[in-house]
DNA sequence: GCAGAACTACTATCGATGTAGTAGAAACTA
DNA sequence: TAGTTTCTACTACATCGATAGTAGTTCTGC
């Protein structure tokens, strides 16, 4: 099980953890909207779930209180559900593409961005196999 | 309930309807590959399910066997799809095209298709305009 | 018309997920 | 140190989705 399949509370969750970095579930808990903020025991339950998912894990023990990291990183994540996505929509990103542009989601300048970013991706990639040699 | 939410297997079955037309509970079983096809029954339950949905509807009978058609479209249902990941990615898509970059699916062909996506559509939505004058 | 095939409608089971309660240990606090 | 708070560890439970079996009805080929 190389990156582990996240449902929504869970990936809630890992984005807490992420952004508040090592921290307690009572942490996690609060991190939530207060509307819509789950009792403290779910985020536990869940949090140990990830625990056993090997998407958490306890870092260290501050007074009584368990203090969680995350193992899985935000990219490794996010990469296993946009990959989910494709395989759902069946194969390419042509259609992700054509959809984002019909809705109004995909501007112009995005596309210009993405070009950017593609242009920096593979110059580093250049430079990674220039270091290799 | 706008555009109702599709499990896998209903995405699958879904996508069988959308290929064959309207068609049997048989006929979508055995669109599945031979391998990993599941039982008659499991497509029929979650036939019945994607009827309560709203996605599907019974069209006529033929003999003894009912046909199905699709209600949701294709479009509908894959926008859901896509809205979902933004709406769990958080925002916009550039996290998304990023990723896309990254892990190499999106090449450079594919933002050159996108900008000429974005431009039909653009000549498209301008000559709606026209038209409603 | 009857035997067997096909189909429907219903029921059942199992695991995952979201939800949360409880008992007891540990740690503050007055 | 005794009371209160906080946390852990465990348990409970309802719902959903994937899976499929069964009983009974309806066709169909001979």
């Amino acid at each position: 099980m190389a990156i582990p399949k996240l449902t929504t509370l869970e990936l809630r969750i890992m984005e807490a953890v992420w952004k508040l970095g090592p921290c307690s579930v009572r942490e996690i808990q609060e991190a939530f909207p207060a509307t819509r903020r789950p009792a403290y025991t779910t985020i536990q339950t869940t949090v140990y779930r990830l625990e056993t998912k090997k998407a958490l894990r306890r870092a260290k023990k501050i007074s009584n209180a368990h203090i969680f990291e995350a193992v899985l990183s935000p990219r490794a994540a996010r990469g296993r559900l946009v990959d989910e996505l494709l395989s759902l929509l069946g194969g390419g990103p042509s259609l992700l593409m054509a959809h984002l542009i019909e809705t109004g989601k995909l501007t112009r300048d995005d596309i210009a961005e993405a070009e950017e970013v593609l242009a920096r991706f593979e110059q580093n990639e250049f430079e990674q196999e220039e270091k290799s040699k």
